[in-house]
DNA sequence: CGGCAAGTTGAGCCAGGTCAACTCCGGTGG
DNA sequence: CCACCGGAGTTGACCTGGCTCAACTTGCCG
């Protein structure tokens, strides 16, 4: 395969576009021996990355879409533990302890199966390239962390405004815009806050009511009273209070 | 400093003595430079890493003792987000988003903080380092999302049965002993798992009635049935199921 | 031996899980 | 183009696991 090639194939893909992600950060060099020895794939909606095909390609990097990481309980329960997208490098070399759970796309996907052979030696030998995913598996790290603080004790409404904010956070900042994308369904979102579709359905409602946020669709909300969401998703047990009246609107201590 | 000195400071570190550990896995001239540029640390519980302490070394390397990530929220609900013991490091270099929370030392801990710069410099060109450290990242990252997924669905008994394992997995196994050190207090367990103290003190009453463990001291137990323990972890609704009878055991279909 | 935090036990209650019915929406085929 | 279908989302009513509060016991440290 030669470079012109290469480029071709890499030049769509997001990792490599964008300046500041993994495949950028190589020399032309690297990124031939990278793409020669990789394989991208599509997965739509219920797709599952398991077994074999992680036994030879155990280190995928998203393009786009979302990729989960769910666990299943033997009676059916499921939770989604984490929320890969665009730019995250998994690397499921020597998995082994505890119930590793399997990588399932919420909808199209698009990934590259990197080879672990080139993609250590680059680890090996760029430390721009090392930096950059080093710094990606410490967020994964230090997010799965906070979404463990976020179920652990909060209530519905908190944890969901949490997820509002996580969103936030992770979705490439728009200027003078502030519409938040939810890239994942709702029930999708349920298990990942460990709630029912129910509960969320009941939370997003309670949060329109109060005028905290509009959600026009079901992929995306604008909020309108940031401050108190944040409050709310910061714990603030005043601001998550009911109303106080009948039909009126609920009462809310600003102190 | 001489070499005899360094070897002095940390020979009698786990986080050299133990060979699969970061600081094994230096040469002469590495293990003098870092040791060189590093400071110990003891802390008793309560005692916490913050704010500037952390900019100037905000790279902690545990020997002994289990360190936790805590999360507060604004009116007193506290979580702990992640569990640090022997042999991790924690690399808090630029955080920024988030709520990240404090290091809090959960008894004695023993750790110690690396210079960036030196730690960099290995990182970049000893890869036997650079893969030890890798797999400790990924290993915090991979237990944090297990540990999500713990606590999103799961019920109190459940979750407490998840987290014995976790501890005999992390603990360095004895052949021929049973006994699981537990190596935090109830206290501290309920919010690691996002539980009250009472609901653990009678999830491991349960425990103990049911005859699946036994608690000798308040930090350890053994394990008598395994089979019915690692079921009740995977979330098995048939075993969590209460007794049927008035004063009898429980009834338990084993299918 | 006193004092205090940690842990346990009991009683009551509520947030959110559960179940059921319904609506909405995108896709498919006639 | 419309009728149909199935999964996603919503709403309401009910119920329960575990949170809360309070009282008590235990264990640790000076």
């Amino acid at each position: 395969m030669n470079r012109a090639e290469i480029k071709d194939k890499c030049k769509q893909c997001s990792i490599y576009a964008n300046g500041y992600l993994f495949c950028a950060q190589l020399d032309a060099d690297e990124l031939c021996a990278l793409s020669d020895h990789s394989r991208t794939l599509t997965m739509k909606r219920g797709d599952s990355l398991e077994g074999e095909a992680l036994g030879t390609w155990p280190i995928v990097a998203i393009d786009m879409g979302v990729l989960s990481m769910q666990h299943l309980l033997q009676d059916g329960r499921k939770t989604i533990a984490a929320l890969f997208m665009r730019g995250d490098i998994i690397d499921l070399r020597n998995i082994s302890n505890r119930n590793r759970g399997a990588l399932i796309a919420l909808g199209k996907v698009k990934l590259c199966r990197l080879s672990p052979r080139v993609f250590e030696q680059i680890m090996g030998k760029n430390p721009k390239a090392q930096k950059v995913i080093w710094e990606n598996l410490r967020d994964q790290a230090f997010r799965a962390m906070d979404h463990s603080g976020d179920i652990a004790k909060k209530q519905a409404l908190e944890k969901l405004a949490s997820f509002i904010f996580e969103c936030r956070n992770r979705q490439e900042k728009i200027p003078e815009c502030d519409t938040i994308d939810i890239p994942v369904r709702r029930i999708d979102l349920a298990e990942y806050l460990g709630m029912q579709p129910e509960t969320v359905s009941r939370c997003f409602k309670e949060l329109e009511q109060r005028e905290i946020l509009v959600a026009p669709r079901l992929n995306a909300v604008r909020i309108t009273n940031i401050p108190m969401l944040r409050r709310i998703a910061n714990g603030d047990r005043d601001a998550v209070i009911k109303d106080a009246g009948k039909h009126g609107f609920k009462v809310l201590k600003i102190a």
